[in-house]
DNA sequence: ATGCCGTATGATATACGA
């Protein structure tokens, strides 16, 4: 099963995108973050014309939104409402293996690291800490897990174009970092990027629109997880980050994160 | 850390991204 997460920054802006990248890497499921759409405006038609005829969403207007789709059949799984906001970030289905397929898009934080003055700070902490916790409750040897997104964390030094520079930079502060570890712990998850490309070489995912050649510069930071529970680990076969998406013309400042799974 | 780009919207400025 080839499975790729990827932040659209806005679906219906990027459709011709997501059209060529099915056509040239063939996968099986797509988890995308940031469709800024409500459920009765999304694009579905030009999906399932991709042979993704099996499809979940969860999106609002303007501001995030989640999507599975799918050439697998499954079953749609209920949410929580995270931290009392229904802000569509998170959708989850279960193949008929029995695997559960998480799709997150964390929240950003704005841009000053402290919760006492930073209410969009307070609530990526909160988020975090509440998936944690509930991932924690159903944590069980036997757990076919993956979990994807957008997680607007770089945990690792090496997740980032420099490590010291970004310490006070929302998505790498320690409290952010430390809280990550702690998701990660609570449910045993293996890091799938890391298991491909372990520390410390460098990998990103994500490169600021704002860089005139973001390539030459290569500011970039690995914004985008795919997790999985230890008894996936095994099924662990390739991943790749899809670096000539970002090359295209209006691309979304993401790029697309491919593994293959023995599924 | 800087950059000053890109998305969306009852829009021609503003919120948000990170």
């Amino acid at each position: 099963m080839r499975l790729v997460t990827w932040n659209i920054n806005s679906i219906r802006a990027r459709l011709h995108h997501v059209d060529h990248f099915a056509e040239t890497h063939n996968p099986d499921v797509i988890c995308f973050q940031e469709t800024k759409v409500t459920d009765n405006d999304f694009p579905t038609k030009a999906l399932t014309k991709l042979g993704f005829e099996h499809y979940e969403i969860a999106g609002q207007k303007s501001y995030n939104g989640v999507a599975i789709f799918s050439k697998r059949p499954f079953e749609a799984l209920e949410c929580p409402i995270w931290c009392g906001k229904d802000d569509k970030r998170h959708v989850a289905v279960r193949f008929e293996d029995g695997t559960e397929l998480h799709n997150f898009y964390i929240p950003a934080g704005g841009d000053i690291p402290d919760p006492e003055q930073n209410d969009k700070f307070a609530h990526k902490l909160e988020f975090m800490s509440s998936v944690r916790d509930w991932f924690a409750e159903k944590k069980h040897a036997d757990n076919k897990f993956i979990l994807v997104g957008d997680l607007n964390v770089a945990p690792y030094e090496s997740d980032v174009w420099s490590h010291k520079q970004l310490l006070k930079v929302v998505s790498h502060t320690p409290i952010e970092t430390d809280l990550m570890m702690e998701m990660m712990a609570a449910h045993d998850w293996v890091d799938a990027m890391r298991h491909f490309v372990p520390e410390p070489e460098q990998m990103y995912s994500w490169w600021s629109y704002r860089a005139r050649d973001w390539r030459k510069s290569n500011k970039g930071r690995r914004l985008d997880h795919v997790w999985v529970t230890p008894a996936l680990k095994s099924a662990l076969k390739a991943m790749t980050i899809d670096l000539e998406a970002r090359d295209r013309e209006k691309p979304s400042d993401h790029a697309p994160v491919i593994v293959d799974f023995d599924l």
